[in-house]
RNA sequence: GCGCCUGUAGCUCAGGGGACAGAGCAACGGAUUCCUAAUCCGUGUGUCGCAGGUUCGAUUCCUGCCAGGCGCACCA
């Protein structure tokens, strides 16, 4: 995979993952590389790649790890690591450097790394974390892409979220980024449905309900086809009408298409995301017959058991199918036309799949047959798969349908945050729009705290508990940080961030100098749950700071300096909650 | 059968080759004349699936095996 352009300035293009700090504590690595680069024979590069933080803050915030030393020396780690702390020369930047066992550990300047740290959040404000390193280059995202007249699903919720997270990360690093909403509105669902309708069908049933009608209808269709088999066939030769332009298929299709659109799109303004495009499989219809051409005067084609293939048995991959026998198209076809499209009008320095594991093979037979024609830039496609959510039964099917509505979790979710605001905050002022970011939020993070890899099991305790690694945690954080500011009634004319020295002050401080970092890896490893796990930990170190250490009560100085940093934990938590697409209520 | 993914505390999961493997939940015990108790503090359990290998050092990298999940041509 090629790295983007971007992060080669970063450092990023290695190979091996180089440990760095953020942008704050680079400066401090830097010194600590210049320190030692004189004492010991390794060059600046190498040094700082073996540069580490160690397992606790008691111990320092850098270590050198003294062994590649002692077996070029052949010494003792241990009396080499005391040896360096000796030699070493004082630096400002460090208030301790000490060996301890084969380890030489670096202790940074309490005072200056509260001050930059804190004085450059609340200069930056919303832009803080924020970078440049992809100016000028467009990211093109295909994510949610849920399909037409089928529910959607906490299945969908997956895709949803997690794209509209890497949208945000990469918006954050300077990207132009480009949303697409890949709608599944083409394909031999269709045919089922039409056949279905034809048969079966009530005007007024799917007026009135549209998406749960059709999904009856889906549903029905599938226990049909299980005693006639024949229904399929039929299915089959209507869809084949439907890519021929017969105007009734055309006529429903495009009413099934409408309907579904329109209460997709009110779960979508629920979650708050949104679509730079909607263009849908079906949006390609017209150039098929081009894209296909192109395959084939490339000499990559061949008829294989009546249908039109790409073999890819060199790739160790099974063929990729672009017709059926009866001529029909497929998926695998769409998404060949789909990429060639994007790349022509985007001209993407990287295009992402957000798409389950459960379509790897597809992605790996789409990126071979774009490889197999020429393109250079099938290296820049990249599938981001994530887990399947599961019942205690087994997976999710539509078509078996044991499917959890998202607008059933979302609407629960939102009515227990209402109570609980009910009983905790009776006299909170728009309590609908509290309860709504509260819930809804909780449903999101649920989804993005997990390692987007891992199957989930949906559990309805697990999505309504508002306790512990949650949104809601994070929220209340926020919302007491809020609370503070309003009572600090007059605003300190200056503080000094250097006061800022104690533990719970500096474990803030620490986490806030990462945030930048964070959001780095979590979009280099396509991974929203790394900036979920870090604002957890932010709003945790910033309760114990709460617990212990007053704000409002202190003397004046430390007071001053207080409200600062939590002015500085307000605004990283609000950032970091909006890189996952929730928000964060002032009073909840 | 082949391919991909996963396997860490009772449960759900973090862990960027290094110093005693960490959270949340659940359980139990504490904290509210004090900035929102959706909070905080304390109490404890691990053959890091198993077996090899690379390394000064492996939960982390490699190989094999075991278990679970997903996928493997006319669905998406």
């Amino acid at each position: 995979m090629k790295p983007l352009a971007g992060w080669i300035l970063f450092g990023y293009n290695k190979g091996k993952k180089e440990k760095r700090g953020s942008f704050f504590m680079q400066i401090f690595r830097k010194e600590v590389v210049g320190l030692l680069k004189d004492l010991i024979e390794m060059d600046e590069h190498e040094l700082a790649m073996d540069l580490e933080t160690p397992p606790n803050p008691e111990m320092g915030d850098f270590a050198f790890p003294c062994f590649k030393l002692a077996k070029k020396r052949r010494q003792n780690p241990a009396a080499i690591a005391a040896d360096l702390a000796v030699k070493l020369p004082g630096s400002d930047y460090f208030e301790r450097i000490e060996a301890k066992g084969p380890y030489l550990n670096f202790f940074c300047n309490r005072r200056l790394l509260a001050k930059t740290t804190v004085e450059s959040i609340l200069a930056q404000g919303k832009a803080y974390g924020q970078q440049e390193v992809g100016k000028g280059q467009t990211i093109v995202i295909d994510f949610s892409a849920p399909n037409i007249a089928k529910p959607f699903g906490v299945g969908h919720l997956r895709s949803t979220v997690i794209g509209n997270s890497l949208y945000r990360l990469y918006e954050a690093l300077g990207y132009n980024c480009v949303g697409i909403n890949h709608l599944g509105d083409w394909g031999t669902q269709f045919g089922k449905l039409i056949v279905a309708y034809l048969r079966w069908g009530d005007e007024q049933k799917l007026e009135k309900e549209p998406i749960t009608y059709l999904y009856e209808l889906y549903v029905r269709f599938h226990r049909e086809a299980e005693k006639d088999p024949q229904l399929e066939d039929e299915a089959r030769a209507w869809f084949k009408k439907l890519e021929d332009g017969d105007a009734q298929a055309k006529a429903l299709w495009q009413r099934f298409r409408d309907l579904s659109l329109a209460e997709f799109k009110r779960i979508y303004k629920l979650l708050e995301v949104e679509f730079d495009s909607y263009q849908g499989e079906s949006f390609y219809n017209e150039m098929l017959d081009e894209a296909i051409k192109l395959i084939e005067e490339k000499g990559l084609t061949s008829i294989s058991e009546g249908a039109l293939i790409v073999d890819l048995s060199e790739e160790n991959l099974p063929p990729c199918l672009l017709r059926k026998q009866d001529g029909a198209t497929l998926y695998a076809t769409r998404d060949l036309c789909a990429a060639i499209y994007r790349q022509r009008q985007y001209n993407f320095a990287k295009m992402l799949y957000v798409v389950g594991a459960d379509q790897s093979l597809h992605f790996q037979q789409l990126f071979a047959v774009l490889r197999k024609m020429g393109y250079q830039w099938a290296e820049d496609c990249v599938h981001v798969p994530f887990g399947l959510i599961y019942y205690k039964e087994g997976k999710m099917s539509t078509r078996r349908g044991t499917l959890v509505f998202l607008e059933d979790v979302l609407t629960k979710a939102t009515e227990l945050a209402k109570e609980i605001i009910r009983e905790k905050n009776p006299g909170l002022k728009n309590k609908e729009d509290v309860a709504r970011q509260v819930g809804i939020g909780a449903v999101i993070f649920g989804d993005l705290i997990n390692d987007r890899i891992k199957n989930i099991e949906f559990d309805w305790d697990k999505v309504l508990d508002f306790t512990g690694e949650t949104a809601p945690y994070v929220q209340y954080a926020h919302a007491r940080i809020c609370s503070i500011l309003r009572k600090a009634d007059s605003w300190p004319a200056s503080y000094d961030a250097t006061l800022l020295t104690n533990e719970e002050e500096q474990h803030v401080i620490r986490l806030l100098a990462r945030f930048s970092d964070v959001i780095i890896r979590a979009a280099q490893t396509y991974k929203p749950s790394l900036v979920a796990r870090y604002v957890v930990d932010l709003a945790a170190a910033f309760n114990s700071f709460y617990h212990r250490c007053p704000v409002l009560q202190a003397e004046e100085a430390s007071r001053n300096a207080r409200l600062a940093l939590i002015d500085a934990v307000r605004q990283v938590l609000v950032n970091g909650l909006y890189l996952l697409g929730i928000n964060a209520p002032e009073e909840m």
